[in-house]
Parts: C-alpha cells; sequence; structure tokens
DNA sequence: TTTT
DNA sequence: TTTT
C-alpha cells in the first residue's frame, strides 16, 4: 500500500552497471549506513543494505558513484525470491531506489545534481516514459 | 548514518510476542504490501516484509494487532547476521519499528491509538528509559 | 537536495478540484494529523495541513476523498509566495503529493487503489508525460 | 496520526540558540532545499524551510552547523499559531526536527555524528527524559 | 565479502 | 475556518 525508504551512507565498492536481456541498464551497489552510536563502550555498527538502480537512474549511478563516497537513497523495500542451483528458494531484500543524491560529488567531473547529469526522477523504477513494463525476474542480470 | 522506512500495509497473521533471556518483551510480524499496481495484465505483486518491535511497543503490538489488520510501521531495515545450525552465515533483514499505528482498530477493545493503549514513541527501539542496553544477538528468542 | 513527507490524517472537508488557465487539474485539501498524545491531562494537539495535489491524482483524489476519510499523503514540503492585494508579500507552506492512499475507501463506489481508478505515480507533480511544464504562479487557481 | 519529513539542504545563516524562560534550549535555523531541476530553461528553484530543534539537539545544532553546512534533518511539520500585536492570528508552519545529521562536519572540531557531540535521538521533542512537559506558545522565545 |  |  506505501513502501518508502530513506537512507544516507558510503559505498563499500564501486557500483556495478549491467544490462538486462533486453538491453535495461541496472546498477546495483551496497550502502553502509552506521547505525546510531549507542554510548556504551562497543563497536560501531553498520547495516549493509544492497541497493538496486534502472534505467536512466542507474546510468547515473554508475558513472558519479564511487567507493567510500556519502549518497541518500530514496526507494522502496523489496523482497524477491528465486530457485538457486540446487532447487532451493531464497529470498534476497534490497531496495529498489527511485531517487539518489550525490552528497559528495566530483565537482572536476560536473555536477551530477545538475540537469543533463542529474538523476531523472523515475516514478515507478519499472516504468518506462510513463508506461510500465514487465522486468521478469528471468531477465534479472544478477 | 540515516536509515528510515514508512510501510503501510496488512497483518499476514497475529502478531507473535515473546521475551528475551532478560525479560525484554518483542513481537514480530510479517506486512503485507502491495506493490503499486502496474496496469498491464499480470497479478497483483506484494512485499511481504518482516516487522520486529520491542518493549512498551512489542507489548501494545501484541494485544492490538491481529492478522489482516491496516497498519502503519515507522522504522529502520536492519540486516542481522548469525551462524546456522549448519555452521553457515544467514543474513535476516527485518523492519525495526519504533512506530506502529492502528489504523483499524476494533473500537470495542479501547483504541490503541489513545493514551495508554497509546504506542510510546520508544526512539532507540535498544534503548531503556534513555540507558541504552545491548541486546545480544545470542539473546534473541527467534 | 531531497525533501520528502509522510502524512496520515483525516481530511478537514470535502476536496476542491479546479483548472488551472491551460486546464490542468489540480485538487487541494485539509489533512487533519494528531500529535502523538503527550499523556499530561492538556487536548489532543492536531496540525491541520494543506495538501496540493495536480493532473491525473487530482481527479481521483476529487472522485474519491470525502470529508473525514483516512488517508496517507506523500510528498513534499514546498513554500509557495505570492503579493497579495495589499502588495504585501505572503509565503503558504503546503505539501504537494505525488501519491495518495485511500485508507477508508467505499467500496461500493469501487476501489480507488485499483487500477484505473489507482492515482498514477506522478514522480515530479510538475511534470507531464516526462516533458516537465512551467505552473507559473500567475496560473495557480487559488 | 503519522507524521515525517525528511530534509537535506543547506544552512542559509549560522542557527540561533535561545531559551524558553524555564530554560530550555532551543536552536532554529532555515534549510535551502533545491527542488528537482525542471530541465527547460528556468533558474533554479528553492524550499527555505524553517526547522525547529530542542534539549540536546539544539545544543548540538548550536555547536556544530553553520551557514552554508550541508545538513539532514529528520522531524515532523508542525503548524503553529499565535495572535500577533495587531490582534491578528498567524499561521507559522515549521519543521520540528528530532535528528540531526551533519554532512559536512570540520574535523578539526570533532565529528559532531560520534559520542558524546552526536545529537541524542531525543524521540518526541517536548518530552524531558521520558516525563513530557508543556512547551506553553507563550514561552517561545520567538 | 564491506564504507568514513 | 477544521477531522475521528
Amino acid at each position: 500500500m506505501l513502501n518508502r525508504v530513506i537512507l544516507i551512507g558510503r559505498l563499500t565498492k564501486d557500483p556495478e552497471l549491467r544490462y538486462t536481456p533486453n538491453g535495461i541498464a541496472t546498477t546495483t551497489f551496497t550502502l553502509a549506513v552506521d547505525r546510531p552510536f549507542t554510548s556504551q563502550g562497543g563497536e560501531r555498527e553498520t547495516d549493509f543494505l544492497p541497493i538496486v538502480t534502472w534505467r536512466q537512474l542507474a546510468e547515473t549511478c554508475a558513472n558519479y558513484l564511487k567507493k567510500g563516497r556519502l549518497t541518500a537513497v530514496e526507494g522502496r523495500v523489496q523482497v524477491r525470491n528465486y530457485e538457486n542451483n540446487e532447487g532451493k528458494r531464497v529470498y534476497v531484500t534490497e531496495v529498489v531506489a527511485d531517487n539518489v543524491r550525490f552528497l559528495e560529488s566530483n565537482r572536476s567531473q560536473g555536477d551530477p545534481n545538475e540537469p543533463d547529469h542529474r538523476p531523472r526522477y523515475d516514478g515507478d523504477p519499472f516504468a518506462d516514459d510513463g508506461k510500465p513494463i514487465d522486468i521478469d525476474d528471468d531477465d534479472l542480470p544478477f
């Protein structure tokens, strides 16, 4: 009915850009999000959250995100499941981003938050120019 | 750094209340969240998201939530991991709620959104009266 | 850079549908959002928040929302300003919704959260089919 | 019922720290939040949103925020009203923050997102150590 | 398997 | 000016 996540954290690695069999761009990366520090001794705790982006936004993320960069991600939590090669059903939880803000950009490369470079707000990341399309789980490149 | 989720959906079952070895209440349930309908034929798609609540909020959820009830949940996405009995590391993603709104309450039982019944806003669900405590993964009742 | 609001509350009145000079639909209403009850004696406190919707979403809201209905609104906070008839600059804060969920629908009228009736996710409410357009403040019907 | 805002933007000025008659710290500042760029020619549009913080969080904000700093704010939208000196009722919309993240900190001053410096998550900003108190509108220092 |  |  309603499903919205907002995260701020840092990339654990450079993002990975792939294409589905039908040529749709998709970029994935992991965001390290530190939990609020709980005074007590103890080490800092961190959640490592897998992020998926599609299409235009995927291209921009692939171009402008780098390992370590502070990044804001807006999207929805999704639980995908597939059968693995041992015939067991595996459940994967990930954040499908529809908005990504580059909080530490490399000015010398142009500002990714500016026009042309700016991630188009995709609305439904599964929709193309308003015409929703099907991304079949078998089409996924990962 | 920042980690916030807001969900609206329906309980797939009655919630389950348990206690940690040190007596802290925790209630878990699954929220079925329909994805926005993508016109095309196709069946309605739904994400099934595991929710965890603690303490006072856990008690209230156990008392007032029932299978099928429309419910709003606010919290953070957490990735917990543990070693299973085959010595394999298992990753579990769940939403730790710090605010739950009962959108369909049973008026005859009192309004859970009202004082006394109302879920106290717990801030950090791992903190007790401001004094943060450690919830050890081995302490978890699930 | 990032601006997201999520509200759940009740309409104080029936929504109002108007059209801009260039024929774009816009529906406005006020959402009464109760603050969390602060035990102490005292009366319940409530924020009354003006909501604006555009285009397809405006039409759906006008058709399905009614005074008193429990409703979820997702959007951004906007500060608009104009010169009033005494030549004084007036600042208006409102929530521009891009997603509205009908939490109490009138089943006999069809489910507004279902296809055809469902509020299209508009992305940028000022964008038309991906082609962003200008809504001039002078064009506003209110 | 539910009221949550998340903003990322920059301070238009240094923050202002004041105290209520009963000695409670409150810091206010304005956050400039750029709207997503709408390709067309046109100038960049920006919302200027007034932010209010209380207590411990107010002290931390006063110490660590400076004009121009990129900052994330989490809280709720509030509409306050008072009678001005001409006996007219004035409505003020502001964001009451309960979480502030310093996205550009001055490392040489210590990291405000770290323990001791870190803004305690206040839960209800009107509650003191769990004991909710009344902040009377007449008590406000602004 | 992880970031500052 | 307000909703349950």
